[in-house]
DNA sequence: GGGACCATGTAAATAGTTACATGATTAA
DNA sequence: TTAATCATGTAACTATTTACATGGTCCC
């Protein structure tokens, strides 16, 4: 593994400026579903980024908020562009609920039941999400020449989010038949 | 967040003694859809949990191999029990293969291609395993009361995976699509 | 004899979260 | 006026990886 929170900023700033705050705000609105970041890691790595020259702060006064907009710099498309045509690392999953589920006895399922009922809410709304910026971005122009991308990239939370929803209807399903036989 | 490890220590010792090297086999074979631990974990994590009584070491001789192996006590069952009462956490998901797509340009869109082909092919051998998996389990009794919530997780691996793969397909062809177009 | 794998471990570095501090603005 | 949210940051802690060291066994 190897930090890449920097990555990400040049990412996002490679499409338009941004300050710390909306860069998180964005994450946490658009990856939410296969990527995050924490406010303690974004901060020092604006910092770092633009000590390397890779990003540059942008100090436009603006409505007297105290707003720190950062813009990419060619020396940082050059490492973005780089990053991207190195293979990406397999990716890592952590999912509690399966840890609890492996581990849980038949016999006192009924908390399982609940904590699938939760996820599949939260699961829920990320699908109404995901279709909602579907149908927005189908419907704007293309400025980045990645709309398609973008696409695809929603597409794959679609059909991830969805299986999640089939297996906890299912999953739900089986548990109540076990209840009853007892 | 909050260590782990020593949960995914518990609940395997909780089932049968094994050693720090066991353990590390297991989760990269029945976990590896869902969770990851490294050595550099498990192994400081079974003395810890060693001296705070939650399991002991068993120190038979066995074939002459240096092998310890350790067993799960009531104190450990306790620790466990009390943890699967507990709502689990947001699961947590990095995916660097579509942060990469996100950030690629339509125009080259060639080198994604190869990504997702990877992606496709380790995830198709997951697909295989779990359905092995899935066959294993159905056929042999069950002495620890959680065959059906073992299967449900195994299931929820198979679902997954098949979105993956079915996404795959889909994105591929949409790629070359693309590459026609130009 | 050598390669693959069994087996245990640690140190150093890095990654990442969390809790806190601070203050402005907006809208009820 | 008060709660929410905008906005930036840091320090302390915790989690996690990686690289290394060491030695045994099994089988060709």
């Amino acid at each position: 593994m190897e930090n890449k929170t920097h990555i990400v900023i040049l990412g996002l700033l490679n499409e338009q400026p941004l300050s710390g705050y909306d860069i998180k705000k964005l994450i946490d609105l658009r990856f939410r579903f296969f990527w995050n970041e924490s406010y303690g890691q974004i901060y020092p790595q604006l910092k770092k980024l633009e000590k390397a020259g890779l990003i540059k702060a942008d100090n436009k006064e603006e409505s007297g908020r105290s707003k720190q907009r950062y813009m990419i710099t060619s020396d940082g498309r050059e490492v973005l562009q780089q990053w991207l045509g190195m293979s990406p690392e397999k990716e890592s999953v952590r999912i509690e609920l399966l840890l609890k589920m492996y581990f849980t006895d038949q016999r006192s399922s009924s908390l399982l039941t609940d904590y699938i009922d939760t996820f599949q809410a939260s699961h829920s709304q990320d699908l109404i999400l995901l279709n909602l910026f579907k149908r927005e971005l189908e419907s704007i122009p293309d400025p980045h020449h990645n709309h398609q991308n973008i696409i695809s990239v929603i597409e794959f939370g679609i059909k991830t989010n969805q299986a999640y929803l089939d297996w906890c209807s299912e999953t739900i399903t089986n548990l109540e038949k076990n209840d009853e036989q007892k």
